[in-house]
DNA sequence: TCCCAGCCTGTGAACGTGCACAGGCTATGC
DNA sequence: GCATAGCCTGTGCACGTTCACAGGCTGGGA
C-alpha cells in the first residue's frame, strides 16, 4: 500500500478502487492513524484554520455579551468544516504588530474581523495583502473591497422608533452608541430618519455601549429634557442602565417612559421590566461570516450580506 | 550564509558571531522573512499552540460573562509568549469525539479546560493520554494527577456569610449553584460550614447559575421561608434575578433583605442596588493557568493553585 | 493482433525547518 | 612545533504530507 493511495482515499477518494479504500480505512482504524496537519499545511500552503480577530479594547469585552455568542457560533461553524478557529487579540499597537506578522506569514487562511472601529488600520492592511477577510459590521473609513455581514442597523432603529411612536409616544429620546462604530452611527441615523421633522438634537445623548456610559447618558437626558416619554438605547447594556436611572428618578417603565434596546442579548429578558429590543440573529451572522470567508478563500470575490433585525416586544415598551 | 546559522540566530543565538547575527537580522528585515511555523512544528513535534476547551453547554455561555474574561486573559497571556490560542468546543458527543482526535493527534501542546462538570470524560482521557492539561476549578469526579487553578470557593462563601451575619442578619438563605460543579458544591459547603448549628435546609434553593433558575429559586425561597433577611447567591447572575424577585415582592434591598453574590462579574456594579459580592481574580486565574500549563509542557509534574476571593462591599449587603 | 483510452497504483520531488555532526579556524599551553 | 580546547559555520538527514508523473492493467474497437 503506497502513500499516494492513502493520500487519495483521505482527500476525496477519486480514482481509487473499492478494495483499496476499505483496506486503507481499516488500517486507519486499527492503527489509530491521524493525519499530521503541519506536514499537510507545509506542502499545500494552506493552514486549515481561520482567525477570530478582536480589535476591541479590553474593557468592552467584559460588558458586551455579544462577543461570546458570536465566538461560539463561529467556532461551531468552523469546526463543522474540519477547520480550526484561533483567537487573536489586537487591542494595543504591539499586539496589532504581532497579529500582522502572524497573519502575514500565512499562518491562517482568513480572518474574521470583529467589531472594528472607524479607520481600523488592520482592515485595510489585510485587504491590501490579499488576505481573505470578513468584517462583522460595515467597516467604517475603508472603501476598498472587503466582505462584511451586518444587521440592517438603520432599518432596525427605524422599526423600534416606529414601534414607540405607534404606542403613542411623542417625545422619544435616544442613547446613541459610539459614532466611530457602524452600530452607533447607523442606529442613530435610523432614529433620525424615522423621526423626520420631529427630530430634536436635545433628545440625543451619546454612550460607548458600556453600562456606565448608559447611566451617564440617561442622567443627562433627564436633566435636559425631563418631559421625555420614551428612550431608544443603541444597546441592551445601555438600556439596562437607563432602566435603573429612570426608576431612581421616580418614573415608571413603561407607564411613564417606554424603553427600547438593541441586540437582544441574554440580558434583555432578565431585566426589570423585561426589555423590548431589536433581535440580532447572532447565530446566523456567525455562520454567514464563516461561509463568506470560505467562499473568499476558495477564490470568490468579496461579497456582503445584510440581515434584518426583528422587533421583540416585551414589557418595557 | 547557511541555513544552520540562520536557524541558530533565530532560536536563542548561542555560538554565533556578532557579525553573523547582525547580517542575518539585517537580511530578515530587508527580505521580510517569516519563519514557517508548520515546518518548524513538523520537525520539532511541538505546535506552539494551546487549546481553550469549552465543555459547557451552549446556553450557559450566553449568560455567563466570566468566560469572555477568562478567554481574553488567556489569549493575551499566550500571545505574550509567542504562542497561539485556539478555541475548541465540546458540548455534544460528536464534538467531544472531534476534539479528542484533534488533540490526540498532537495538534496542540496542551489544553486549558474550562468549567467542566462532574465526571467530564475528556479530563480523564486527556490525563491518561499524557496531554498537559490545566482545569479551571477543581475537576469533580476525577482523582488522577491533573493541574487546576481555583478560587477558594468554600472560604469565599464563608466570608460572605460571615459578612451577612456581622451586619446583623439572622435568617440567611442561599441560592446554590449546580451541584455537579465545583463552584456550586463548595460554595454551598462553605455556607453550611459558616452557619454551623444554625444551618437549616429549608433556607437552601438550587439553581444552575442561569438567570431563569435564579428567578425560580428566589421565588421558591420566599414561599418557603418568607421571613428570610438575607440571601447569598452562588453567582452574580442569580443574585441579579433575586434582586428583581425581591423588589416585586415588596421587599427593599438592603433594608429588608441583604443580597450577596459571587464572581464580581461586570454585571455586579451595574445592578440596582449595586451588588456586594466575592471578587474572583479572573485575570490572575487565566495567567496562572497558562503558566502552569507551560510548566507542564516543559516537563514539570501537575501542580495546583488556590486563590483567595475578596469581599467587595457595595450597597446590597 | 494491436492500439488506445480509462482506471488505478507506485514513486520521486518538494514544502521549510531543526538537529546532530563534521570540520575549520584561533588562541593557549606544553 | 604540535596538540588541544573553544568557538563558529556548513551540510546531510529527517519530519509527514501532497502533487505530478510514469507506468501497469483491463477492456473495447479497428
Amino acid at each position: 500500500m503506497s502513500r499516494g493511495t492513502v493520500s487519495r482515499v483521505i482527500n476525496g477518494g477519486h480514482w481509487v478502487s473499492e478494495d483499496a479504500r476499505v483496506a486503507v480505512e481499516e488500517a486507519i482504524r486499527t492503527t489509530g492513524y491521524r493525519t499530521n496537519h503541519h506536514a499537510r499545511s507545509l506542502v499545500t500552503g494552506r493552514s486549515n484554520s481561520i482567525a477570530f480577530l478582536l480589535t476591541e479594547p479590553q474593557r468592552l469585552l467584559f460588558t458586551d455579551p455579544n462577543f461570546s455568542i458570536l465566538l461560539r457560533g463561529a467556532a461551531a461553524a468552523v469546526a463543522h468544516r474540519g477547520m480550526t478557529l484561533l483567537l487573536l487579540v489586537a487591542g494595543t499597537a504591539a499586539e496589532r504588530e504581532n497579529v500582522a506578522s502572524y497573519v502575514g506569514a500565512g499562518h491562517v487562511d482568513g480572518v474574521l474581523m470583529i467589531s472594528s472601529h472607524e479607520n481600523e488600520p488592520l482592515i485595510g492592511w489585510l485587504s491590501d495583502q490579499g488576505i481573505p477577510t470578513v468584517s462583522c459590521g460595515i467597516p467604517l473609513g475603508y472603501d476598498g473591497p472587503v466582505s462584511w455581514v451586518s444587521v440592517d442597523e438603520a432599518g432596525g432603529a427605524r422599526t423600534m422608533v416606529r414601534h414607540l411612536r405607534e404606542s403613542g409616544r411623542r417625545r422619544i429620546a435616544t442613547i446613541a452608541g459610539p459614532q466611530d462604530t457602524p452600530g452607533g452611527r447607523y442606529r442613530l441615523e435610523g432614529y433620525r430618519a424615522e423621526l423626520g421633522d420631529l427630530y430634536d438634537e436635545r433628545y440625543v445623548a451619546y454612550g460607548d455601549y458600556s453600562s456606565e456610559s448608559g447611566h451617564a447618558a440617561m442622567t443627562e437626558l433627564l436633566e435636559r429634557v425631563p418631559d421625555l416619554d420614551a428612550v431608544f438605547a443603541a444597546s441592551d447594556t445601555m438600556a439596562a442602565s437607563a432602566l435603573v436611572v429612570l426608576r431612581h428618578s421616580g418614573r415608571r417603565v413603561p407607564e411613564d417612559v417606554a424603553v427600547g434596546g438593541f441586540d437582544d442579548s441574554g440580558l434583555a429578558e432578565t431585566l426589570d421590566p423585561p426589555l423590548s429590543t431589536m433581535h440580532q440573529p447572532f447565530d446566523r451572522i456567525s455562520a454567514e461570516m464563516v461561509d463568506l470567508l470560505l467562499d473568499q478563500i476558495a477564490g470568490t470575490p468579496p461579497k456582503s450580506v445584510t440581515m434584518r433585525a426583528e422587533l421583540v416586544v416585551r414589557a418595557s415598551a
